[in-house]
Formats: structure tokens, sequence, C-alpha cells
DNA sequence: TGCAGTAAATGACCGTGGTCAATTATAAAA
DNA sequence: TTTTATAATTGACCACGGTCATTTACTGCA
């Protein structure tokens, strides 16, 4: 039997929801109660769209973070590292602004063995080619190879971040933090 | 008034009983009403001694990998990349033991605001003075500060574990993996 | 149009982390 | 010793994510 119409519909309403409620209370006051109460619908049915509430965490930040991208693949080729910054940084502010996101992030931004990989996982794989494609046409070191290059951005960039909401070390500015990583790694002298 | 006996002797028992737990089941599977069961105390008392779960976590995680610490304090400064790698992989295949520790590590690794700074959070500021000290003095490169150096291997390591848990990229040895990383960042040519 | 089989939705129920007003133990002061 | 202040403990209770047997809606077929 084919996907019904109104299995659609639910999920929508379900994310529709879930969108409003985020927008007014941010990520971390998301209660799956108040989700299907606004929704229309049982607390089951949520759980039948919705492996866990970490499942629709992963879709909607998910396609935050694709948007992101989607505005950075047009982008040209950064020749320097302050246009390389500035292309990285939007995704970097959107992680930072809650750290209940950032956890979510990082909880998913590896697939788990036999599941199927999740939107969160699917942008870091998008970011670390476009990085990696960046990284081999414009002026940075080229001893290593684009991918591990890009690993390596990758890696920086959770380390800006997880020391953003350090209360240590919070007197160097996030932005400048990035730019001091990326000149030692992809420009070292 | 000053700190009763009798509190540390329910603080002992309650981490005691933990230890046990963990013993068999591992982390991710303890309860809070296990160990105070196995402690012989009431379920509030748990939480007048700890805020919450996760900081029993952090005092257990952190104990485990302040011992891998006090190992690699005693060690003479590495001479090259093998030699580092050897003294950080017992730590790096600890937080990879199960994924719900490593999640809890990265939840502690850098302090909250105002917070007092957790177990973990403490091992991650000794663990980066060890590696800084051996940096400046072992045979890498000089470009950038020690300090520098070392925020930047804390980064390739939890890289590297991350990794390890992500279906896609298990063909390569964490190992081999991180050995990549440090030749990448610490000799770049 | 009615029937059969399956997909979707329901909501009472459970597990577990966490709270708090009430109670009990402790130690200092009288 | 008795009184008193406060630290420590208790357990009933709540919040919230998640389950599942049952019910309802849908669709293809006779």
């Amino acid at each position: 039997m084919a996907i019904q119409q109104r299995t659609l519909k639910t999920r929508a309403k379900l994310l529709e929801a879930a969108k409003g409620l985020i927008e007014t209370g941010g990520y971390e006051a998301l209660r799956v109660e108040d989700v299907v109460r606004d929704a229309g619908v049982a607390k089951g049915t949520f759980f039948a769209h919705f492996a866990d509430k970490d499942a629709l965490m992963d879709q909607l930040i998910g396609a935050e973070i694709n948007g992101f991208l989607d505005q950075i693949s047009e982008l040209a080729t950064p020749q320097n590292i302050d246009d390389l910054l500035a292309a990285l940084m939007p995704s970097l502010l959107f992680m930072c602004q809650e750290r209940f996101v950032f956890d979510v992030i990082l909880r998913h931004s590896g697939a788990a063995a036999n599941d199927k990989i999740g939107t969160i996982a699917q942008t870091f794989m998008r970011h670390g080619a476009v990085v990696a494609r960046w990284l081999a046409e414009g002026p940075f070191r080229k001893d290593i190879s684009p991918a591990l290059l890009a690993e390596g951005v990758g890696a920086f960039q959770i380390q800006a971040v997880a020391l953003k909401f350090c209360a240590m070390h919070n007197e160097v500015e996030l932005r400048e933090r990035m730019r001091t990583y990326l000149n030692a790694w992809l420009l070292p002298t």
C-alpha cells in the first residue's frame, strides 16, 4: 500500500508546530507534548513519524545548516583566509546560538553504525566536500590532501565553538580564534 | 557549621555504588535509582550531593581521565610523532569505549559560564598544559605557540574519536588517523 | 457498495531524572 | 543536660520522553 496523503499532512503539521514553538522558545525548551498539542494529534503519532525527539531535532537543525550550505555553495573559491573565514562564520554562529543546539549537532555529526544517515551527518559531508574543493583550488598548503585539510577545518570549527561556550576562554572572540586556527592549519610557514 | 562526617560517608557510599554498577553494566545503563538502592539512601539524598546525574558522570569519568594524565605526566618528552601518539592513545581509547561516555566528555569539556569548573574540564586544561610543554621542548614546528599547538592536538583528538563512531569512516583505524593528523599539524613541510 | 487487509492514529501507561516540604540527625550554645 | 540552629535525609510527587494494545481511517478488490 502506497504512502497516504494524511501521513504527509500529519508530518507537516508536526514540523510546523515544532518550528513555531522553536521560534518563540528556542530549541532547548521544545517539548514533545507541546508539539503534538499544537499539531492537534496524539503523542503516539509523534513517535510514529520520528524515532525520538532527537530525530526531530536532527531534521530541523539539519535543514537550517543546509540553508547555510546553499548560500556557501554559490560563492567563488575563497582566495585567502579572510574570505574563507567569512564563508564559514554564518554556520558557526548558528551552532553558537544555544549550547543545546551544539550538543545535538555533536551527537549527530557522525552516522551510527547500521542506522540510516541523518540530516546533520549529511550536512557535515556536504560541508567537507565544499571546503575540500575550495582548499584544492585556492592558495593554501598542498603538502596534504584537500580532504584531510577539510577534515582539519571541521575539527577546528568544533573546537572554536566549544571554546566559545567555555568561560575560561571567552576573552578571545570566536572569529579571531577561528582565524588563528585557519592560519596555522592552512598556511604553516 | 563545619562539614559533617556522615556527609563524606554518604558521598563515598554513592560513588562506590555507582562504580560497582558501572563495572558490570557500563556508564550508559547507570540508573540513579539503582545507585541509591545500592548505597542504601533515599533518592533525594543523591541530588543533595550531585547537582544532577551528569555531575556524577563528570566526577567518575574525570577521575578516570586523571588517572591517564598521572601516567602521562611521568613520561619523558616525546621526541617524535610515534612517541607522542603512544602517550595519547590510552585516554583516546577510553573515550572510545562507549558513545555515551564520549558525549558526556564533550558536554563537560568546557566549563559553563558562571558555574564551578568540573572535573572533566580540569582534565582538559591539565592535558593541554602537559602537551604544550612537550611540544615546546620537542622537535616540532615552532612558528606558532605551544599553547596553540596543544589546542590543535586536542581538536584532532576529538575529531579522531568522533570519526571512530561514524560508520562512514571506520575503515581507517583510530591510531592511523591520529598519526595522520599529528603529522600534518605538528610537522608541516 | 460492501468487505478485507493494512496503514495511521490514539491515549492510557511506564521509566527515569529531578523537586521539595517535612522530618531527623548533628553540633554548638546556654 | 537541654535548647536551638542548621545541616542532612527522606520519599511522595512531578515532568517529560517514549511504548504499545486497541481503535479508526484508508484503499484496493469482488
